[in-house]
DNA sequence: TTTATATACGATAAAAATAGTCGTATTTAA
DNA sequence: TTAAATACGACTATTTTTATCGTATATAAA
């Protein structure tokens, strides 16, 4: 449990990697062969980061990536929301839907375990974890 | 991603309730009829808790648990890991076997991004929370 | 001493979430 | 015109999580 995913991991890399080679475009492909990532899912995060303009995509030959200027202030916590959508130890913390809410006894635990965690998350940017 | 598993939620549900009728014993019975919890898992997720010293178990009809002394101080790092295991959010934190090691740019990342996670849920106890 | 109620624990099955693949469209440099 | 790249939706496979089942053991109470 608390594990983050295979996406957020790899979307790290890449993003790592695009800050190490800077202004110059690097593709998909050449990412994925040199980490070992599938290709066709890391292509998909990058579009995830492309739309959200942590990235900026280039098509054609000689196309692929970089990061823009707004990746290194980017907070984990938008990072990890970009891929995966709201980040939350429970499903409750966010969505309606609970059979159990007139017994639950751990609301209040539950939120301030969240609080913490995004709290932690709003504070750490890609450039504090370089 | 970044999920509590149900084991944890039920455990956590329980030893709220064991802590609420602080000396009486209470079954697994009464608490998965009480939260709507099924009963089995709930009875494994005790077991560990008891095994850990954070319940004590009692056989036998009328038998049941409750909490021991040990419940409040014990940090929810313990309690998630008494239950699932290392906290880690990926698992080269903890385990070796990764074939990526020698291109991965993102362990130092990874260690900072854990490390923060496990300050936190060091210093945060059961008694914390309630 | 028998019975009913409780924990203990391993094995297995079902469901859900994650990870990965495939096909097709679009863009554009050479 | 072609080849290399991103864009995106549908689908499949795998893994993890969740739940169930069966059996053993302990013990209070009738």
């Amino acid at each position: 449990m608390l594990k983050i995913t295979r996406k957020v991991e790899y979307a790290l890399i890449a993003v790592r990697h695009l800050e190490e080679t800077s202004e110059k475009l690097v593709s998909v492909n050449e990412i994925s062969k040199l980490y070992g990532i599938p290709r066709e899912l890391l292509a998909k995060t990058m579009q995830k980061l492309a739309s959200a303009n942590i990235v900026k995509s280039v098509k054609g030959p000689r196309g692929g990536y970089k990061t823009t200027n707004k990746a290194a202030n980017t907070t984990l916590n938008d990072f990890f929301e970009i891929l995966e959508g709201p980040t939350a130890i429970m499903d409750c913390y966010f969505e309606s839907g609970c059979d159990h809410l007139t017994s639950c006894n751990i609301r209040t635990p539950i939120n301030k375990i969240n609080n913490s965690i995004r709290n932690l998350f709003d504070n750490l940017t890609l450039a504090d974890i370089s």
